[in-house]
DNA sequence: CGATGATTCAAACAAACGTTTGAATGTTTT
DNA sequence: AAAACATTCAAACGTTTGTTTGAATCATCG
């Protein structure tokens, strides 16, 4: 018996929540977070205004909810992933194309399930990257330390003589890259602008930004003994000839 | 005598003008532009509350003012290098670090410039990209449009052999490595928090950004006639021209 | 000097913000 | 049915928002 009240319960109050969720999303996204108002949520949502402090405490927490919804599975997905292909590669170190893959795949799955947020969910994480606020970096840190953690392993064990310095700088830029393509900003289209770009093709996509990232992280080290030895060297700026 | 009066009036009203604008560009860097409010940057600027509408009409005006005072010179400088490179090489296609260097340093110059904003006014920058509000978007497109054309020529007399499409999208990956970098967001401390990054050192940093986007630009095309996933491993030579 | 225009200032504007309240409703338990 | 709990609701809370106003202050000009 408490086990079907609790069920019910639980499937009533989610009605109201995920209305909310759904609404708070979809405003988020367009939007941003502090230009959203609460009541323009709850209209939305067809809910009463007092109910996202009832479900949620605060608006700040509500952003964490619908953050967490799809980020949590979609992060989980990625680890899932990286740990099978290290099962099937049996002790042999992965591509840079696998391990990249298991990062990019589940993104663009979330980003095809248009019923779950649609690809506009990832501009809103990308805009919570660049959130100053502190809750949210708190927050996105917490998130995705241990999967970011999981994964530098990976590409430490695939290029192993890449020194731990060089291959998190090459990670920042492979983020960058792979965040600003995610999450589809304006850069995009501006580029774009003299020669279109067609998005919704999510396999190509990756069979593009995939060589780039992988000859990226594949390149061969710089040469720092200039800077690092003498940095009263008067040479400054890149080779150019 | 109306010159000295012009000279005089503008010296003075710049005063109050500049104090604003000083002040908006630390909050809106710290806080974000709909975080801050306006009585903050009066306040912190030592003036009056409406010295904003007076001076600059509303509170959007004001960070297209704050963006401009910055962005202008800078995308000028990247133009006038690049063109000057392509005058020193007299007709013969640049490098690829050349031209990257060309985007890059007027950049880093403004970010190492304390007085006129630091690098933290890059993050601003990047703030604003991944921001949805119409009249950012429209703003920074029609900002950044001109200097993303010539340098997208310049990249396609550099790489002829890619096609237009490729290039679209590989610019729009530089794009993303480059501005995560230089907005220098989270995600940076997020991946450095098992192995420190020191952002300190910009020479540094080219030199290990460059060589990641040149093997990017200049990695092999893709094979897209089959899309069926099939891990390769082996030789990825990014050694090229 | 008196006049003119530019700038500053304190004060108030209506609107929207996130949050709280307390009663009304619905639902489950005793 | 009655007590207990969970949820919804309309209304108001006190602040804060960007913007406007009209007088005061300042500098320049005829």
């Amino acid at each position: 018996m408490s086990m079907l009240q609790l069920r019910l319960v639980d499937s009533k109050s989610s009605v109201t929540k995920e209305k909310i969720l759904d609404a708070a999303e979809a405003l988020f996204m367009e939007h941003g977070f502090e230009a959203t108002g609460l009541r323009q949520i709850t209209t939305g949502a067809g809910v009463n205004l007092a109910a996202v402090h009832y479900h949620f405490g605060s608006k700040e927490e509500l952003l964490q909810a619908v953050l967490t919804r799809r980020l949590d599975p979609m992060n989980q997905e990625r680890l899932a992933l990286l740990d099978q292909l290290e099962n099937d590669a049996r002790g042999k170190p992965l591509t840079c194309e696998a391990i990249i893959g298991a990062m990019f795949i589940p993104a663009l799955k979330l980003a095809r399930d248009k019923a779950r947020g649609g690809k506009n969910f990832l501009r809103l994480i990308g805009r919570a990257y660049a959130d100053p606020a502190p809750f949210i970096r708190q927050f996105l840190s917490h998130q995705y330390a241990p999967m970011i953690a999981f994964f530098k392993a990976a590409f430490g064990r695939t290029l192993p003589h890449l020194p731990a310095k060089e291959l998190s700088w090459r990670l920042h830029f492979l983020m960058g890259a792979l965040s600003y393509t995610l999450a589809g900003t304006d850069v995009l289209k501006l580029i774009s602008a003299l020669n279109p770009i067609a998005t919704d093709n999510d396999e190509l996509l990756l069979r593009r930004l995939g060589p780039f990232l992988v000859a990226g992280l594949q390149a061969p080290l710089a040469d720092l003994s200039e800077l690092t030895a003498r940095p009263k060297s008067g040479r400054r700026g890149v080779r150019s000839a």
